[in-house]
DNA sequence: CGATCAGTTGAGAATGGTCAAATTCGGTGG
DNA sequence: CCACCGAATTTGACCATTCTCAACTGATCG
C-alpha cells in the first residue's frame, strides 16, 4: 500500500511524530469514502453505533438543537478536520453534524479506531492532542460569545476562520472563499439573521471586511484583529513534543 | 505501594478497564501534594512547563481574560477533575485556572504525564476519553450562552452543576453546597453580576430554586429541569468501551 | 413565470447592561 | 462583646444592544 500524506497526517504529525506502521494504519482509515449533499445531516444527535469521518472536501459543521427549535453551531470543519469522534467515544452522538458545502469524507467505523489504538497506541496520544486543539477552539469560541460584542464575535469568528484556513493552504491575507450563509453566522455567533446583516453591512461600511457572494474580502486586516482584540495563541503548533 | 481508589481512577476507570500497572502508574500520580489559598491563580495563559493537577478537595475555575478586562469563565473543577491538560500538550497555557476555595490538589508534571502515556498507552485512551468528556461539558456550557435567556441558563447551569457533583458523590435532588459568588456566575453565564442578581431573585420568587449562602436548593427540580430543557444525555456514562 | 431562498431594511419592543447607592454579613481587632 | 471593615448582595433608574415582526428585493431554478 502506497502511503500517502493527507492532511490527517500531516496534522497528527504535528504533535507526535509518525512512524511508517502508524501511517499505514492511518492511510487504511481512508477505505470507506463518502459524498454527501449539501445540508443533509449525516450525523444525528443520539443515534448510536455512529461513524466518525474524515473531511477531505467541502464544509460541515455540528450543531446542537435546543427544544425550541433553536440551533446552536459549535464548530465549522474543513477538509483536513475529523469530524465525530465523540460520538465513537462515547457511543451515543451528542451533537448533529450537517454538510455545509457537497462534501466528500472517508468513513471510519468506532472500531476501526479502538483497534488502531491498541494497534498503535501513539496514534491515542496523536488523537488527544487533536482533541484538545479542537477543545481550544470551542473555548475560545465560548469567550468569543459570552464577553463580545456582536460586532467583535463576527470579526473575531471571521479571523479564527481565516486562520484555520491558511493551516490547510486555504486563502491569504487577502481573504477567502467562504460558503457560509448569515443564518450559519447567525446559528454561530448566537445572533439573529436580522441582526448578521446589520453588523456585516456596519463592519464593510467601517471599510474592515467583506462578507459578500461567497467571499470574504479583509479590507483592513489589522484594523479587524485590533477590533476583535484577536489573538492566535491558542492555534499554536510549535512541532514534535513526542518523539 | 498501596493501590487506592481515587476519584480519577474511578473517573477513567468508567471508560478504560485499568489493570493493576495501570492503577499503579496513576497512584504515582499523587505524589506531590500541593494546598493553594482561595483566589490563587496558580496557571496563567501563556505560561510555558506549567504542570497539571489532579484536584482533590475544594473548585477551582478555568478562564479566559479579554483586553478590557472582562472574563469569561469556561468551567468549573470539582474534586476528581484533572485539569490543565491542555497546558500540558500544548507547551503553553491556553487559559488560567484559579482556585475558587481553598484548594489541595495533587501536581503531575508533563514528563510524568507523557511517561505514563508511552508505559501504559491504554491510559492515553483513557484521558482522551476524560477529556472529550470535558469538551462535551463545554459545548454544552457553548449552547448554554449562545441560545438560552439569563433565567434558562442559570437554571441550566446550576443543574448541570447539580448532575456533576453528584457524580463524585457531593449533593442530592434538595441541593448541594456552592460556594460561588454571584460575581462567579455573571462571569460563567456571559452576564452582568447586577443581572445575574435579579435572574436569581426571579428563580427564587417563581418557586424554582433559591441560591443563597453557599447553597443551591431546588425549590421544584421538575419545573426547574423543564425551564431549562435540561437532559443529561451528555453526561451519561454507560461501562467501559474498552475491555 | 411562480416559487423559494438568501439577503436587506425599517419600526418598535425586550432583554440585559451600566451606574450609583444601600444593605447585609462574616470576620477581626479593641 | 461590640464597633468596624470589606466583600458580597440587593435594589432602583436609565440606557443600549439586540430581537422580533414584517415587508421588500434579487437571484436561482424547475
Amino acid at each position: 500500500m502506497q502511503i500517502q500524506t493527507s492532511p490527517l497526517t500531516r496534522k497528527l504529525g504535528a504533535f507526535v511524530s509518525l512512524s511508517d506502521v502508524e501511517l499505514e494504519i492511518l492511510a487504511r482509515f481512508h477505505s470507506r469514502r463518502r459524498e454527501f449533499q449539501s445540508k443533509h445531516e449525516f450525523i444525528h444527535e443520539g443515534q448510536t453505533k455512529s461513524s466518525a469521518f474524515i473531511l477531505s472536501k467541502g464544509w460541515a459543521c455540528s450543531f446542537k438543537v435546543l427544544p425550541d427549535g433553536d440551533r446552536q453551531i459549535v464548530d465549522f470543519q474543513i477538509p483536513g478536520d475529523f469530524l465525530g469522534l465523540r460520538s465513537i467515544l462515547f457511543r451515543t452522538a451528542d451533537h448533529n453534524i450537517e454538510a455545509v458545502t457537497r462534501i466528500e469524507a472517508s468513513e471510519v467505523l468506532a472500531a476501526d479506531v479502538l483497534r488502531a489504538f491498541s494497534d498503535a497506541p501513539r496514534l491515542a496520544v496523536a488523537v488527544l492532542w487533536a482533541a484538545s486543539r479542537d477543545e481550544a477552539m470551542v473555548v475560545e469560541h465560548l469567550v468569543n460569545i459570552g464577553r463580545r460584542s456582536a460586532e467583535e464575535r463576527m470579526a473575531h469568528f471571521l479571523l479564527e476562520l481565516s486562520a484555520r484556513l491558511a493551516l490547510v493552504g486555504i486563502g491569504d491575507k487577502t481573504g477567502y472563499e467562504c460558503p457560509l450563509t448569515q443564518y450559519h453566522l447567525a446559528d454561530a455567533l448566537g445572533l439573529s439573521a436580522v441582526h448578521v446583516n446589520r453588523v456585516l453591512r456596519q463592519l464593510r461600511d467601517s471599510g474592515l471586511v467583506t462578507f459578500q457572494s461567497g467571499r470574504v474580502t479583509f479590507d483592513d486586516f489589522d484594523g479587524l484583529a485590533e477590533l476583535a482584540g484577536f489573538d492566535t495563541g491558542y492555534l499554536d503548533q510549535t512541532g514534535p513534543l513526542l518523539t
